[in-house]
DNA sequence: ATGAAAGCGCTAACAA
DNA sequence: TTGTTAGCGCTTTCAT
């Protein structure tokens, strides 16, 4: 404890072996005495020594770090895939290094700092088609698209079936009778958007309803665009029997708005949304929502990149998760909540 | 690009120079003559080289990485942190790599992993104290504590002033009049939830109220917690005219319960919370809180880790933010949304 | 202003 | 089974 830590030759010394030997010993390599691996342990015991990873990643070229870039780390979708993906990592010895980008030349930045500089192994990118970002995806690189499938090229991804969700949900609120039923979207450049826009219009198709493109409005996610789409319902005097918010943020405006204007929730209007937020059990009413697993989805994108890395080719390429419905009184007077 | 990638004597040999002069150039060193600079990065767009981190990293004895050790990443607060502290990182162009470890073990094997094999230059803990965690913490090492200042030891530490935001809290309840406030606390072996009860107590005492130890519930921050504690005041008969939870979550179950008991807010029951969550101003009704800015939380514990790594004395050791009253109409009719 | 030599701590390939 | 010899790609002396 003099001065600099020990190093793989100081424990050689001290153990009477080579240093290779030593090195022998901490990968668990199989030819080594059990005399030599016992003094060898022994010297590492006694000068505390500890394996320098970075040595390790430059002798071996690789890392083992993935990276996940999200558009943010405090959105609780976000944050979930994040967390589902980092336990994941771990639980291989791998590390996740999470960074955010908000926009594409944020995006661009980091991809060459991560990338370019050979500072992780793999990359799991969400949300890939948020904006332009899509366009400065590294090549010949191990990745993973989480939120959406790759549209032309040859990328693993992992995301919720977004066409069938959707279906589901609007799907319950035909079965509970109502036939005018308004959609809130996503930004309409994002995939998951347009594929629950793609479910709803198929829902209604199937039911034989005429699909009305003034009962669909654009928001943004948040709770604030979900109350204004509500307003705008009502100032045009057109107002659904029942809304399909594409997120539970954005039900939760509507459900807001509703309030507002004295409409009773669910008699005279029906809400739900998706993603079953912790709180959505708490809105008043609790609400009728589209549960995910998002952390099995970080999970999973994890699992196919160490696939990827490992040169084993992933059995799924494109991996869609699926969500169940959870009833509560938004849409239902018998609703749980 | 026939095989592998260029090293910086790939670049030495195509500009006729020594490996150490590309050095010089990549690190923005003065001493170089500019024809030779210029031949030099030409020879690197050329063959499109880029410098290899880890390399540097092994050369310089730094790995330009920060870690962030967190109960977990999808709790908004924590997350908040962290994406503070990681856009301050990557403005200073250091990486933050961001784990979970729900447990004192997976804490002290998390740091082993982390410090042992020096794969970062310091290290910010967010709630050191929510566990014993605390008795795993490095010696010697850049650390910074975020949410709890250290109790004995000389460590660094970012927290929000947590008897001054309870007391402002507390004190906004009594000069509205009330005389019976409830305190529904966090789990009170966090320093944040004594403290928090302390600047409560506090308040009271300074409008000469009696301190009533049956006014005060323990809870674990979350909804449910917080409906079970107005939910059992109920029960016993003793109904508060207003209630201090602790946080914003834990204030919405109160509101829930008061909801299922149709008490009135504010009217029979004022209820405020701590922290300014995304969706409390969407409550039913809009929740009166304590806004704090937590992004900047993480963004001085990362300005105060990079003062120790790089040995210079960060000026306060214990660093205490403040909150502001947000007011609303869950403590006041008059109140903003 | 530039180059040569040494080394960061480890692993990999080959020899013994 | 173990040791020897070379690097991995870069920075840091110290010469020139």
């Amino acid at each position: 404890m003099t001065g600099k830590r020990p190093t793989i030759r100081d424990v050689a010394r001290q153990a009477g072996v080579s240093h290779q030997t030593v090195s022998r010993v901490i990968n668990q390599k199989e030819d080594v005495l059990p005399s030599t691996r016992a003094s060898v342990e022994s010297a590492i015991e006694q000068l505390g020594y500890t394996p320098n990873a970075i040595a390790r990643s430059m002798a071996r070229g690789q890392t083992h770090t993935l990276a996940c870039i999200s558009p943010n780390l405090t959105d609780f979708t976000f944050a979930s895939v994040i967390e589902g993906a980092e336990v994941e990592a771990r639980k291989h010895d791998y590390f996740l290094l999470s960074s955010s980008a908000s926009d594409p030349n944020a995006f661009r930045a980091l991809v060459n700092e991560l990338v370019g500089h050979r500072r992780v192994d793999g990359l799991i990118v969400i949300n890939p088609y948020a904006d332009s970002r899509y366009e400065f995806i590294p090549q010949n690189f191990p990745l993973v698209f989480v939120g959406a499938s790759a549209h032309e090229k040859d990328i693993c991804s992992v995301s919720l079936d977004d066409e069938k969700v959707a279906f589901d949900a609007t799907n319950h609120l035909i079965l509970l009778g109502h036939k005018k039923i308004a959609l809130v979207t996503g930004p309409m450049e994002e995939d998951c958007s347009k594929d629950r826009t793609e479910g709803y219009r198929r829902a209604l198709s199937e039911a034989k309803i005429a699909f009305d493109p003034t009962m669909v409005i654009e928001g943004d996610w948040s709770a604030t665009s979900g109350q204004t789409a509500l307003l705008s319902f009502i100032e045009q005097g057109r107002i659904p029997t029942a809304v399909f918010a594409q997120n539970d943020r954005m039900a939760m405006g509507v459900l807001r708005a509703a309030r507002d204007a004295n409409l009773q929730v669910p008699s005279q209007l029906a809400v739900m949304g998706v993603d079953d937020m912790p709180l959505s059990s708490y809105f008043d009413p609790p609400l009728t929502t589209m549960q995910q697993d998002i952390p099995l989805i970080g999970q999973e994108a994890t699992r196919m990149l160490l696939d990827i890395i490992q040169k084993k080719n992933p059995a799924v390429r494109e991996l869609k998760l699926s969500a169940k419905l959870v009833t509560r009184r938004s849409t239902t007077k018998k609703g749980g909540d």
